[in-house]
DNA sequence: TACAAACGTGCGTGATAACGTACAGATATG
DNA sequence: CATATCTGTACGTTATCACGCACGTTTGTA
């Protein structure tokens, strides 16, 4: 069970997307702070035509030298990039959230399509008698991966490798997502579980 | 990326206390990924040969070229460059017990302590007027790692750098977790809700 | 008003970042 | 074993960072 890998974007969340938005957020500290660019040039140890190339977005620093002028502002060169970047910060509300159905598997994708992300989390109903694995949806993941389902209500069955395991509700289980596996619901009423699926060990 | 301090001031307090350690730290992320030096060079746009002399500390590359570098790497520059700033204190929980209890707030891990593990998953029960963060309880985790968290029931604020973040049932939030973050509950009825935290990218 | 001081930036120059090419050693393959 | 491919790095070249100096403008002061 699970979804396909998202391919790279352009510009992935947290990148800069220009060198000079640094600039300019190291001028509006700068003025912020009441200084000229000469003073900052003291404190920093970065020359003053240097800082105003920096600010215009004339010239991209080092990071030697990015770190000089963060520390002039008293900001660590993370914390004054951060300030810049997109934000940390995903809110998957309910009503936006990925949901697609296969029989009578409901899934509902809980994690943001964010490059770098290492874990995929999503809301699975499976109704009575249905189970994962049909079309699209591989019984092995890619190698190295692990995945974590916990029974938020009623029964759940996990076939791995052809033995089955019984789970009741608030149980939970880890297994190696990378073996053969999928659910099953036995019982006369749905069953909600939670899957964890983490990053295996080689992304292409 | 070691800048000869022969001509230059030394650098003030607060800058990366080892300019060659974000060289290593892109070294070790590259070969945990299983990229060579051209692998990564055709992901992030930069030359294999500028990648090697910064993994090796030799120059001190720009921030546009840092933030392409982090880019190949899944990562933003904050990131990165995070990972080798001050040292953040590892959550570590006090007892080995899957369910506990601090004031109105009360945890249950659901992933065993597996070695390997890179992911940590567990339910969260919040009583009226709770919230996360008490003592023992560090407000930050390991550098690099991420965090999800899905209301189950109930409404639930996540407070992340002190900016307040609502969320109603059935939605979910993802966020860099090496930041000040907590949880509370305002409403008047108990929330519950599940974490999931990845590991950092520290180790090993 | 005149003058001094402060400010931001243009210009030229030296230092170094950034890259392409080629090499030697390691690894994979028939 | 021989050959091809992959890998990291040395070297030379080009582009640009980083700075000192000087200029024109703005601001402060008597």
């Amino acid at each position: 069970m699970g979804v396909t890998a998202e391919k790279r974007q352009p510009e992935p969340a947290g990148t800069l997307s220009d060198s000079s938005a640094v600039g300019a957020r190291v001028k509006a500290l700068r003025e912020a702070m009441d200084f000229s660019l000469r003073d900052l040039a003291e404190r920093s140890g970065v020359s003053a035509t240097m800082l105003s190339q920096v600010e215009r977005g004339g010239t991209s620093p080092t990071l030697a030298v990015a770190s000089k002028i963060a520390s002039g502002l008293d900001l660590s060169l993370s914390r004054l990039l951060r300030l810049d970047e997109t934000p940390h910060v995903v809110v998957s509300l309910k009503n936006e959230h990925r949901r697609h159905r296969r029989g009578g598997h409901q899934i509902e994708e809980l994690t943001p399509p964010l490059p770098g992300l290492r874990v995929d989390v999503s809301a699975h109903v499976l109704d009575p008698g249905s189970a994962t694995g049909g079309q699209g949806d591989s019984p092995m993941h890619e190698p190295g991966s692990r995945e974590t389902a916990v029974v938020l209500e009623g029964l759940l069955v996990l076939v791995f490798e052809e033995e089955r395991h019984q789970l009741d509700e608030g149980d939970s289980v880890t297994f190696d997502a990378d073996l053969p596996h999928h659910f099953e619901n036995e019982s006369d009423a749905p069953t909600r579980f939670v899957a964890v699926i983490t990053a295996g060990l080689r992304r292409g």
